[in-house]
RNA sequence: GCGCUCGUAGCUCAGUCGGAUAGAGCGUCGGACUUCGAAUCCGCAGGUCGCAGGUUCGAAUCCUGCCGGGCGCGCCA
């Protein structure tokens, strides 16, 4: 069985209450929840906004209401306080059903069926093949790889797909580099990564165009400047941009080899962070699409021709300002074109029910429109299409600027985390005496660096600007998920030192777990899968990264509180403990596993 | 100029389909290791929720105006 235990309760605990309301003229459903006031129990309903139908002061109604909550066996007390109702659940009468639950059901690890039977396309990462991946491509790797897990989790089919744009100008500086200044040279031979390889090419170029413009053109329009028959390397990177339009075969042969190395270091990038994809799309298969599709607009209607001849969408239909060109006035292509014709073969080709882009906010301007242009194309894309929005990565050195060479490489970045997570766990085994081997301390050190990455980056609303703290992200103190993977092992600890009395599925008498601090992971438990849900449902991980502190929190306060201790205890207060401790494990865990946060036994 | 977005504690961020005394982490200060791993824990202090109006039983949340930050507004990608 698949359920939601939180759901379930409180469906049958405000059953008869809002019968009671409905009975009294009540229309609209009561809305329950957590009370805001803390310490004022775990279920609260506001009875103000009731008095006037009822004609009855707040303060009465929740009297009234508290009398029929009272007849709930799981209802521990019913206060009415300046209007509102607060109810307490009897936690120990209540954990006789919630551990077993959350030891077996995979409702408690957040299974559930909110999107069964759905077909949902992701598509993320999308980098070009110009460059290796910065701390940008890593929010949008982890938020996308993440996102896709928690929808399999809602029960949906998901197809992960990355669109790389391995061509235009940009690749064309790239092999123009490599042609006229290291033409010999390989990855192998200069034993780096090939996106790195390929990156340091675009560099070059840059290098080179900076030096010819402040030469030729300085003060003057850089881009101008570059487009202009006046720069050589302007001139050439578009010489060879028609080449390969051209299909020339030497430059394409140039550009197959660049962009394999490329992809190479993208995909052992992609191995490292524990991100792959179903599907993998690139831009030179894909950019010519699209032009049928306008075609077949400019005949239902939906475009129409501007005065020089280009096909333009009229923007004003979707509550924009001004027009949108989607066939230039010579009848090639713009970006939207092949976005529009991507998303309609994709469409054809899955039938998915939705598509979702994980791209930056950069672009909103640019989803807009064309969701709006595919609606207008194809009415039964409407709704089924979202962007994913998610703001930038800041650093505490100030803003990331490429072309300022600030970037945050995202090898070198796990590189160094891995390292400090590697000094810090050296430094904390010698201090208990424990002598590791370094393959064991490196092995500890990568999962430990990734897991305070990926949190970190998970634990912002995707809509949020935020400020990244490398230094801050590994620490095991703090809304980390080191600090998550460190509950998780002190839970395994006490579990092995337990040995065969650890051995328990069940037990008859939970009231040793009536101490606040067992209460709390109770809690955290009861609450995990609807948190799970509503992240899937609203696509943030960060409700995601929350339950998981939030029960690792409560998990840490149990057991470093003597009076939860479980070796000593003995008898139906050890079961009863050792359940909650393998409960909270085993949630904790399924948390850890949907960020992509290897769990360790030991630290 | 227009559009979107943000402005909450010293710092980084939750909370925003209106609800009670606005929360968390870090940092500061003060405690807890003969007691399941002190990488953990407990506690104190800290906020006129950018400003000014409005809507109502009730506003960080909704509306209007203003101030300040970010991102966009291409027949670029």
């Amino acid at each position: 069985m698949m359920s939601d235990l939180y759901a379930k309760l409180v469906e049958g605990v405000t059953a008869p209450m809002t019968a009671w309301l409905h009975a009294a003229g009540v229309e609209e459903a009561p809305f329950w929840g957590p009370p805001t006031r803390a310490g004022a129990g775990d279920l609260a309903l506001a009875c103000h906004r009731y008095a006037r139908a009822l004609r009855k002061a707040p303060q009465m109604i929740a009297t009234d209401l508290a009398a029929v909550a009272l007849a709930h066996p799981l209802i521990a007390s019913a206060e009415p306080t300046a209007g509102f109702l607060n109810l307490r659940f009897d936690w120990a009468a209540l954990a006789e059903q919630l551990l077993p639950w959350a030891l077996q059901d995979p409702g408690a690890l957040g299974f559930n069926d909110s999107l069964a039977g759905q077909r949902v396309m992701i598509e993320y990462s999308s980098p070009n093949t110009n460059k290796p991946q910065h701390l940008g491509h890593c929010r949008n790797n982890i938020l996308g790889a993440t996102v896709a897990r928690l929808l399999k989790r809602a029960g949906a089919e998901v197809i992960q797909v990355n669109l790389i744009n391995d061509r235009g100008i940009h690749i064309c500086k790239s092999m123009l580099a490599q042609q006229r200044f290291s033409p010999e040279t390989t990855p192998e031979g200069e034993g780096k990564k090939g996106d790195h390889f390929v990156g340091d090419r675009y560099v070059a170029f840059d290098k080179a165009f900076e030096a010819e413009y402040a030469q030729k053109a300085a003060g003057q329009d850089k881009v101008a400047f570059f487009n202009s028959e006046a720069s050589d390397y302007g001139s050439a990177a578009r010489a060879m941009l028609r080449a390969w339009e051209a299909e020339e075969p030497k430059v394409r042969a140039l550009w197959r080899q660049m962009n394999a190395w490329c992809e190479a270091g993208f995909f052992a990038t992609y191995a490292r962070m524990g991100v792959h994809f179903d599907r993998v799309d690139r831009e030179s298969q894909t950019y010519l699409l699209g032009k049928d599709m306008v075609e077949e607009g400019l005949k239902a209607g939906v475009f129409y021709h501007a005065e020089n001849g280009a096909a333009v969408f009229d923007l004003t239909r979707i509550g924009l300002e001004g027009e949108k060109a989607v066939l230039r006035a010579d009848g090639t292509s713009v970006y939207t074109t092949q976005d529009l014709g991507t998303a309609l073969k994709r469409y054809e080709e899955t039938r998915f029910d939705k598509m979702i882009y994980v791209v930056g906010n950069e672009q909103d301007h640019h989803f807009r429109v064309l969701f709006g242009i595919l609606g207008a194309l194809r009415s039964e894309l409407e709704g089924k299409l979202y962007h994913l929005s998610y703001g930038m990565v800041e650093l505490p050195e100030g803003k990331m600027k490429s072309r300022e060479g600030k970037v945050v490489d995202a090898d070198n970045l796990m590189d160094e985390l891995h390292e400090a997570a590697y000094l810090q766990t050296k430094e904390k085994n010698l201090e208990s005496g424990a002598a590791l081997d370094e393959a064991e301390l490196h092995r500890r050190a990568e999962a430990i660096g990734l897991a305070g990455l990926k949190f970190y980056l998970l634990k912002f609303a995707p809509a949020t600007t935020f400020l990244f703290n490398p230094a801050e992200s590994i620490q095991p103190n703090g809304e980390t998920g080191v600090y998550c993977q460190y509950a998780y092992a002190r839970g395994g600890s006490i579990l092995r030192r337990l040995g065969e009395a650890g051995n328990v599925a069940s037990a008859e008498d939970f009231s040793a777990l009536v101490q606040p601090q067992a209460i709390e992971v109770l809690k955290a438990l009861l609450m995990f899968p609807g948190e799970i849900r509503a992240a899937a449902e609203q696509l943030k991980p960060s409700l995601l990264a929350q339950a998981t502190y939030s029960l690792a929190y409560a998990f840490a306060s149990f057991y470093n509180h003597n009076d939860n201790n479980v070796l000593r205890a003995e008898g139906q207060a050890q079961r009863a403990r050792v359940m909650l401790v393998k409960a909270a494990r085993r949630v904790l865990g399924a948390g850890l596993e949907l960020m992509g946060i290897e769990a360790l036994e030991e630290m």
